[in-house]
DNA sequence: GCGTGTTGTATCCATTTGGATAGCACTCGG
DNA sequence: CCGAGTGCTATCCAAATGGATACAACACGC
């Protein structure tokens, strides 16, 4: 058996099943910045600076967007850890999404982007 | 003539021709966000942050990028105010970019991000 | 057991988009 | 006229993804 061959040849397939990884960057920045960029997601964490969130209230103020997309990135900021999810105890069950403490500082950044944005 | 069912009647064609803009953001942040979201374009500005580079050496930093993107990239870059793009005069052509003051004040606030990413 | 209110999930699809690949434009030396 | 070097453009395509629409889970009062 040919190790060598064996070797390179694992090591050229570790190496092309990732050349077009559809985003696998390995700058944090870019990857955050490509989370930032989906749709919808800066302009929830910018809903809930002014307080907590129910899932009903997003669906209001994000206009036009679908309970699959609003689930689905409430979902990825949990998972991210800039949101928290809060479920409710009455009845009708409620959840409420607040920033995290990481949530907060991130759109202090975003803020001074808003700012920069503005600027001539 | 029903003006007033005419003006209705642009009003909704307004609106709904715009239903799904599929990214007509008004949001500037959340519209900026989506562009610097975009893979190599966070990239291509910190890359340039040492100095301005020619579209072949861009070519060698950018693994993986294929000049369609790259020239695309480069171009939305140009549009977008944040870098230049100066021609050489001899020979071989070159083209060197480099960023604009606002490229460079914008970088500012990706280095911040970057900051934020390593944080805790 | 049935309607109601809230928060989602399931399924399918049109559209977008990054990428692969090939080729073109320009200028110079020989 | 032809090859070399640099900077792109042209064409096509598989894959991802946002969205539309319908429906499900849960708990409660009546």
């Amino acid at each position: 058996m040919d190790t060598t061959r064996l070797l390179t040849h694992e090591i050229a397939n570790a190496v092309l099943d990732a050349p077009a990884p559809l985003h696998a960057s390995e700058c944090p920045v870019e990857k955050w910045l490509a989370f930032l960029g989906h749709r919808w997601n800066a302009l929830i964490l910018w809903h809930l600076k002014a307080g907590p969130l129910r899932y009903g209230q997003l669906t209001e103020l994000l206009v036009g967007v679908t309970p699959k997309v609003l689930a689905e990135r409430l979902s990825a900021l949990e998972d991210a850890g800039l949101v928290s999810r809060r479920l409710g105890l009455g009845f009708p069950r409620t959840t409420t999404y607040a920033l995290t403490g990481r949530g907060v500082s991130l759109v202090t950044i975003l803020d001074a982007l808003e700012l920069w944005a503005k600027g001539n």
